[in-house]
DNA sequence: ATGGTGGGTACCCCA
């Protein structure tokens, strides 16, 4: 057996009774480009654990020094050359683990780790294809691609014990009619079309992962953590998609307090901002 | 119906 997870704390804080891990994650587009705005959110947000989508570098030029400077030293860095690219940093150290092959292009789109040893938790960190603009797999490959991705996670989270598992990241799709900002609009627009969100849906309770966005709040709630940098102001008719997610196995779930969810809107207007915003849950352990 | 913006890279890919 090993101690509990004392993760609880970041952000200096008294430690609690309660073990607890504080799990965010953030399509950053470009951590280079965006270190300032990371080191924003972690001073504001204090998460033990924070998974980056579009890292868009190398593994070797992955800004270490600046992660150790804002606390969280650990790293599991899955980085390519100009694009895709993800990271798993924390408070905490991690234990590395093989990735499940959900890439048939063995692109940087997977990383995974351990906190906490034999009896601990699983963090699976994803970046699912965009899939391109039609959402045809005969005529786009990448909408192919995608859809591929997601069957492959579908098989292996079926098989696998999950209980202990948390699945975050972009997952690029908004599976729910009020995760986008108008369902009927959306339906024929690759990311929530019914071929996606079902296969999600399906795949997520297959999995029996709870999908934290949504534990205990209202279905109807418009929830979003993505706004295209194709609008001249994205405030102005909130044309939103949650993208971005946080599942956790059936052994996490029942220690999660939803008021501990938060989707941090405010930094789509910061500076310079990712199209993303981050997503943030605690869990206790 | 269309095109809008942004990042990395190298003269165009991707989101």
């Amino acid at each position: 057996m090993h101690p509990p997870l004392d993760a609880a704390g970041a952000g200096g804080q008294a430690r609690c009774m309660t073990a607890s891990l504080k799990i965010a994650s953030w399509n950053i587009n470009s951590v280079r480009l965006r270190i300032g705005l990371v080191g924003r959110f972690v001073d504001q947000h204090g998460p033990d654990v924070l998974c980056l989508q579009e890292i868009k570098c190398e593994t070797g030029v992955f800004p270490v020094q600046a992660f150790r400077d804002m606390g969280l030293p650990h790293l599991v860095i899955a980085g390519q050359k100009g694009w895709h690219g993800v990271a798993i940093a924390a408070r905490v150290p991690l234990e590395e683990l093989p990735v499940p092959e959900f890439c048939r292009h063995g692109e940087a789109r997977v990383a995974a780790a351990r906190i906490g040893g034999e009896g601990g938790i699983t963090i699976h960190n994803l970046y699912v294809p965009a899939g391109g603009d039609e959402p045809d797999r005969s005529a786009n490959p990448k909408f192919d691609h995608k859809l591929d991705f997601v069957a492959r996670m579908d098989a292996h989270y079926a098989a696998a014990d999950t209980s202990r598992t948390v699945v975050t990241g972009d997952l690029n799709i908004a599976p729910g009619e009020h995760d986008v900002w108008s369902h009927k609009d959306l339906l024929n627009v690759v990311s929530h079309t019914p071929v996606e969100t079902t296969a999600l849906e399906a795949l997520r309770q297959r999995g029996r992962f709870a999908d934290l966005a949504r534990v205990g709040r209202p279905a109807t709630e418009k929830l979003y953590s993505w706004w295209s940098y194709r609008s001249a102001d994205w405030t102005r008719n909130d044309r939103g998609r949650r993208l971005d997610h946080i599942w956790a196995g059936e052994a996490l779930a029942p220690g999660f307090d939803p008021a501990t969810f938060q989707i941090v809107r405010d930094a789509r207007s910061w500076e310079k901002p990712s199209d993303h915003v981050p997503v943030v849950a605690r869990l206790s352990l």
